[in-house]
DNA sequence: ACCATATTTAACCTTTCGGTTGACGATTAG
DNA sequence: CTAATCGTCAACCGAAAGGTTAAATATGGT
């Protein structure tokens, strides 16, 4: 858990990493179970949830031999309060939230 | 000006960059004076101005043979908001805002 | 004990990133 | 016209990113 807004951008900076989390947002989920959509291999997620885990976005927990995802979003705060400071843009502008979170959750998955 | 949250958050992902942005809070400036803090070749300063106008978050305007940099901050509004909807933290802290931004835009300028 | 499942590690490959230097095109000043 | 300034481009470099496959390491079930 570095935490820096370097490993925090970087690490949403991929579109596998930021599908990661939006699924996470729903639930924790087994490292399997978050490979499984993907066309890649396990191996390859595993290293993506390092990274996610490494800049505190992700926590992770070994039950048994399962280990279990869990999202972190206050390793966001920094990050977004960075990017708020420049923002004339009001905090949260519904119109766009509500139509971004459409396209975003919704079906697709290809965030990005 | 491609400005998907790829391309936003990985030309925020480089502590040069999200620098050069800070310094562009303050005033429009040419590209000679945004390399002069720099420890770092004027080339690769037109890169990152490269990388950041790709990115949509600031604008070039060629006048005489200065080109003009000017920071564009709607082009983090779709980042910011997609951060934010995994934040519980509310948007605004404002605690945590001015600490941070005493720290990043003070002194130092080592941002990150 | 044995076998299957869950996940990481190691070695490797290709592409991208961030930097360098040197030449170049465009513009302004003298 | 000539010379200096502003900025980019091209070629190159080493390191890091993102993927692969294959082997290694837990742990659990029977």
């Amino acid at each position: 858990m570095i935490q820096t807004l370097d490993t925090v951008f970087s690490a949403l900076a991929d579109p596998t990493r930021r599908r990661i989390l939006t699924m996470l947002l729903e639930d924790d989920m087994a490292v399997t179970d978050v490979a499984e959509p993907f066309e890649m291999s396990l191996a390859a997620i595993s290293k993506h949830l390092g990274i996610l885990s490494r800049a505190g976005l992700i926590a992770q927990e070994k039950r048994g031999r399962v280990k279990w995802c869990k999202l972190e979003p206050e390793a966001m705060r920094e990050a977004s309060i960075w990017m708020q400071s420049f923002g004339q843009f009001e905090a949260l502008d519904l119109d766009a939230f509500e139509k971004f979170l459409a396209r975003e959750f919704s079906e697709g998955e290809t965030t990005d």
